[in-house]
DNA sequence: ACAAAAGTGTTCCAGTTACACCCATGA
DNA sequence: TCATGGGTGTAACTGGAACACTTTTGT
């Protein structure tokens, strides 16, 4: 939604394209370099960042729907996106009176107030899901009810809207507890990439260190990664061994191991 | 809904007091004696076994929701019940033709026939949930439009109504993946339980043998278990001790290890 | 005394942790 | 030649797996 018209059609006929009660909101973890952040965004009016979400269309699967709307916020497609949790509990989710309230204050941009019994009035769940992105990638393109993003230090976020502190939990949570059984990193590092760049990535995203020589012996014992024949120059300091993901070995883990049907 | 009644009124007003485009499928494992099996329930005119399942009140969290559903199925409150997925991806439950045609079979015992804007001719999304309970415990009351129920061993199932055999595959896995994080048998098995109980319960569910000794000193040291000063009569036979969930123990866990968000 | 079921301890192997020095590169 | 960063191996430890005989109890 780029323009005042769309956004009008959109909250006159959406309910027509769209699923009501139910949005999808994405988690965007965006490392570089040693750091891992989130991206958020600011509705118009709004003093709190939230999530960027979606809603799923009537004619998409859901998860069409979750790379549908991460592609329309950073204009990435296949990349890494896992569904987490649905989120039904939160105090703020159940009041009709503050989710049509915080819609109001978005949509005064374009002149509309929302009555009681519009749709996006409506009591809604939420579907969490996470990505993994390179930020410096990403081109974050805001729709027109968005007056701003950013990105920000897992340990700086502030109160967010709704119960988004609490996916972003979540999210995590979640990140973490796969990072060995999933190739995480695949859609954030080169198809070739080297150890300290794969090891730094899986420092950053634990949030603690790793002995070099017993991570890349668990990398390789877990199939997770092959080494290669070649080198990467890096300017003036020895040259290191590149590898890549081996996701055949993967796959096969997948298939077999019952454990992670996710 | 247990009359014909209560029936009619759901059809015709359900949406003002349900959600629409979405449900709860509850996956009821049943385990009783190195026996693990799932509740299944055949609606009216239907050949095919579904799971059991319904809608979310407007006015109830999504917890709220499950345990009521559950409750309503199995008269069991306070049970272990766990959220593991969101299901709206099969091409048979983007379908709004076959999703008419399965309730309208079900809903001629009362005589209606839904239109095509119907509420509960639309879209619906699953929100897959869990439970473990002794199915000798369990009072099944099937509801008005329900023809009957079984217990089904995992291996005896038969293909089910929508996607629900995918449903049944993946809450096994994540039943299977967390049964040493979750105090799992917590509502199952006596407060105070012997070991070859506890022993039994496990292998059933993760379908593989234990050494006995080897169990024991796994639990006790991931404290899931506490080993009590006293000892069950069995008849003609050694008496073995009691043990009990360390719950304390189990919620430090889950405080502190962030793995397990769940 | 016997049948049935439960209790118990040790060894071995594999996987994880801890740890420090040498090598390659470009300026 | 020097500064920087990357490569590499071994020893100690820990957790999991394998394994069989003894004890209790009631009939």
């Amino acid at each position: 939604m780029n323009t005042r018209q769309e956004v009008l059609d959109f909250v006159k006929n959406g309910h027509t394209r769209f699923l009501p009660h139910l949005s999808i909101d994405c988690v965007i973890f965006g490392y570089h370099a040693h750091q891992l952040k989130i991206l958020l965004i600011r509705h118009h009016g709004h003093e709190k960042w939230s999530l960027p979400g979606g809603y799923i269309a009537r004619d998409e699967t859901l998860t069409q729907a979750a790379h549908r709307i991460l592609a329309e916020k950073t204009q990435i497609t296949d990349l890494f996106l896992q569904q987490f949790y649905v989120f039904g509990d939160s105090v703020v989710r159940m009041s009709r009176i503050e989710t049509q309230q915080t819609h109001n204050t978005t949509f005064a941009k374009v002149g509309v107030t929302l009555g009681d019994n519009h749709w996006l009035s409506e009591r809604t769940l939420s579907i969490g899901y996470y990505a993994l992105v390179d930020y410096l990638d990403v081109v974050v393109t805001p729709e027109f009810l968005v007056d701003g993003f950013c990105w920000l230090e897992i340990k700086e976020i502030p109160p967010l809207e709704y119960d988004h502190n609490e996916i972003i939990a979540k999210a995590l949570a979640t990140l973490r507890s796969q990072i060995y059984q999933q190739p995480i990193g695949y859609s954030l590092l080169p198809e070739k990439f080297t150890l300290p760049e794969i090891h730094a990535l899986y420092e950053t995203i634990l949030g603690k260190q790793f002995d070099r020589r017993n991570f890349r012996k668990k990398l390789l014992t877990l199939g997770l990664i092959r080494q290669l024949d070649e080198q990467k120059r890096i300017g003036p300091h020895r040259s290191p061994f590149l590898y890549e993901f081996d996701l055949e070995n993967y796959r096969k883990a997948l298939e077999e191991g019952s454990v992670l049907a996710f």
